[in-house]
DNA sequence: CCCCATGTTCGACA
DNA sequence: GTGTCGAACATGGG
């Protein structure tokens, strides 16, 4: 489910429990969501720390406890954070429930493709440093969208948006919207996108991470109706910039859904 | 039963 | 070494 939006929407709801402390907490014992943590640390060191802040980069967050614990959170295809009661327990999907006074904070996740991860240190854990700029930021710019497209200049470019080392928090649907808004074939190779229509495709990228963050992060809204996004899974799509129809295709491994009418090859002049 | 799913990683191969 | 592609992970929904 989340790209960068829907994270920022998962990682809000744990706020009402900031502050406070975590009082126990529950693990579900086989799940392949802590492969890269040692839930016996977790298990020792949580219980009496306070929630302190929380962030998120992309796809991933990063919750602060007191004590100098650090809990890494990426919810993969399928991952939810949620609050419930202060006696809620874990069903089969339930991961990670941790108990407060008067709630539960609580991670499920069906798939199991998403992770937790733990640290402690005075510092901030090693795979939260380094992280690449986050496209809202001014450290991503025109030039560096051009230099990894001219490196990754044979591949798709819908491929490319989908890789996090560069589009921190772009997945399936922003990338088919970007693409969509800044009228380029998914299909089309990255290096030959230059000049105007590189420009365009720098624009969208922020223009549509910034409008799904101002539309969906406060409270789950849902896109209008001139977005792709609506008309991307209906049968019979029809694209709201030409009425004709969507098609959907496998690019770059995953299903993309564009507009044949609207969105085109780069001329050579661009 | 079949196919599909808003993600990432790993191994095979060019 | 670099880059690309499909399979795998685990589960549920149509």
């Amino acid at each position: 489910m989340p790209e960068l939006a829907e994270v920022e929407y998962y990682r809000r709801q744990w706020d009402v429990g900031w502050g406070e402390k975590i009082l126990g907490l529950q693990i579900n014992p086989g799940s392949r969501n802590f492969r890269d943590c040692d839930t016996g640390v977790l298990e020792r060191y949580l219980p009496n720390s306070k929630l302190r802040c929380s962030e998120a980069h992309g796809k991933r967050m990063l919750f602060q406890f007191s004590g100098n614990l650090w809990m890494g959170v990426h919810l993969g295809m399928t991952g939810e954070l949620s609050v419930g009661g202060p006696d809620d327990t874990s069903g089969k999907h339930e991961h990670l429930i941790l108990f407060q006074k008067k709630r539960s904070l609580i991670y499920k996740d069906p798939r199991q493709f998403g992770a937790i991860r733990f640290h402690r240190g005075s510092d901030p854990p090693a795979w939260w440093s380094g992280l690449p700029p986050s496209i809202l930021s001014r450290d991503f710019t025109r030039d560096l969208l051009r230099e990894f497209l001219t490196r990754r200049k044979k591949s798709p470019i819908k491929a490319v948006l989908l890789m996090q080392e560069r589009f921190p928090g772009i997945g399936n649907w922003l990338a088919d919207e970007i693409l969509w808004r800044a009228r380029i074939r998914p299909a089309c190779p990255a290096g030959k996108i230059a000049g105007i229509k590189l420009t365009h495709l720098f624009q969208n990228i922020k223009g549509v991470c910034a409008d799904a963050m101002r539309i969906i992060a406060p409270d789950w809204g849902e896109p209008p109706e001139n977005w792709l996004f609506l008309h991307r899974w209906r049968d019979n799509g029809i694209c709201p910039k030409t009425k004709k129809p969507l098609v959907r295709e496998t690019i770059g491994g995953r299903t993309t859904c564009w507009s044949p009418a609207w969105q085109r090859w780069p001329k050579e002049s661009d």
